[in-house]
DNA sequence: TTTTTCTCTTGATATTTATCAAGCCTAAAG
DNA sequence: CTTTAGGCTTGATAAATATCAAGAGAAAAA
């Protein structure tokens, strides 16, 4: 594994603290692997060897029941995926697929259950860590079951323009597929409900979305920080 | 707070090889309370003062947002609730109410802080909770996400069952009202989704059920570990 | 005990969401 | 450039789920 792409993996919240002899432990056994688009990584029920961490490209995070498939979560450079797994050293729960190029990172779990045991600043960033992703699952858990498809995608959309540093107008980072999968939706009810947020201000075009109508929208989705507010 | 609680708390995975003075520190400052049926325990948003344990009766934890309630969870002795917005300081994602007259412990968040930063051996055992945690909203959410209504309470049926040791015949161990809210539907087709169980041999009177034809639910229902099986 | 309250159930109906089929459009492949 | 494949949209229809209303039954209160 190149040596270059220590700076960037040091600084994510799980590794910023950690003792360096530890951290380049870690990196001794892990390396980077590119892969090409719609590539499995990881099958659910599959042991977890590695804890992963996406560099470049993105992965989509999925599960499957009964010939039913459903979108999950997306992972962005940079961070890691299927913490909770390598610690519990439990099978996956959800199977990943690259969805464009991306170089990812593969540190065996055992590594990091060792450096965990000795290392009590890296402890202490995995609990943060997985009190994070508990938190956003459960917010998300929320939305599924208060909300309607027209409201989650509403306060979807809001989150998405948060992202955008609150411009009027911003790109849709997934495919409508995917986001309709994710939302827990078909994609025909996703044009639907697009067309739906028409009368809120909401102009799609391709993956173009302006909120002509910022208030309206608002008073519609009733955004609440206690289920679309990923950062707490 | 009486000594006499001491034990059982102990045994909790939570509490159990951590050193003997940080856990009597920990009981220091803590107290119990006892609370008549439908108490508010806590309210979603509000700061996270305390680590909750039910010693006895049993917990509801729901979520509100827009006039609209769901049920979460129901939390039985002994166990504890709210651990990750306790280590996160951060407000709770969800509300309390004790279903019925309960014991609880409240240890206030600082001091379970305080101890994790000293006691490695206390610090694992949270990782492990919080992944355990984890893993079981993720399960939650594919049981939403990938089943029909009537499939999700077949699968709960059967884990009902399993918890009842597998036994033909055993009783629902919460009310219908909140069953139905918990599985994400309403009361009234919870009703009807009972009675479309009956061709796969499910009889229900009251809060007696019985599997008269296991293979024929399990066949419906389909019951995967990687949804069903809270126990990895 | 009687009364009252509330859960549970059932039927009728409305709404939401999914499915199916077809055509459009874009983008990749040839 | 043309062809082809696949995502997206739309309309028609079907299935799933929610809502409303009413009544039965059980538990709590008087």
């Amino acid at each position: 594994m190149p040596k270059s792409h220590f700076p960037e993996i040091r600084e994510l919240d799980l590794f910023q603290g950690m003792q360096e002899d530890h951290f380049l432990a870690l990196m001794r056994g892990a390396y980077v692997q590119n892969f090409p688009p719609q590539i499995e990584l990881i099958n659910e029920g599959d042991p977890s060897d590695f804890l992963h961490i996406v560099l470049s490209g993105s992965v989509d995070l999925f599960s499957t029941w009964n010939r039913r498939e459903t979108s999950m979560a997306t992972v962005r450079p940079i961070s890691t995926f299927i913490l909770a797994a390598t610690i519990k050293d439990a099978p996956y729960l959800m199977s990943a697929r690259t969805l464009e190029k991306s170089r990812i990172v593969l540190v065996p779990s055992e590594d990091v259950r060792a450096v965990f045991d000795i290392d009590p600043v890296f402890a202490q960033a995995i609990v943060t860590e997985l009190a994070q992703c508990y938190r956003s699952v459960v917010k998300s858990t929320k939305d599924l079951k208060l909300r309607t498809s027209l409201e989650r995608l509403a306060n979807y959309l809001l989150r998405q323009q948060t992202r955008a540093d609150g411009a009027a107008e911003f790109d849709l980072l997934i495919e409508k597929r995917r986001l309709a999968s994710f939302l827990g939706m078909t994609p025909e009810n996703l044009s639907r409900a697009f067309k739906g947020l028409h009368a809120y201000g909401v102009m799609v075009e391709g993956i173009k979305v302006r909120i002509s109508n910022q208030r309206d929208l608002e008073r519609f989705a009733k955004p609440s920080p206690l289920i679309d507010d990923y950062s707490t």
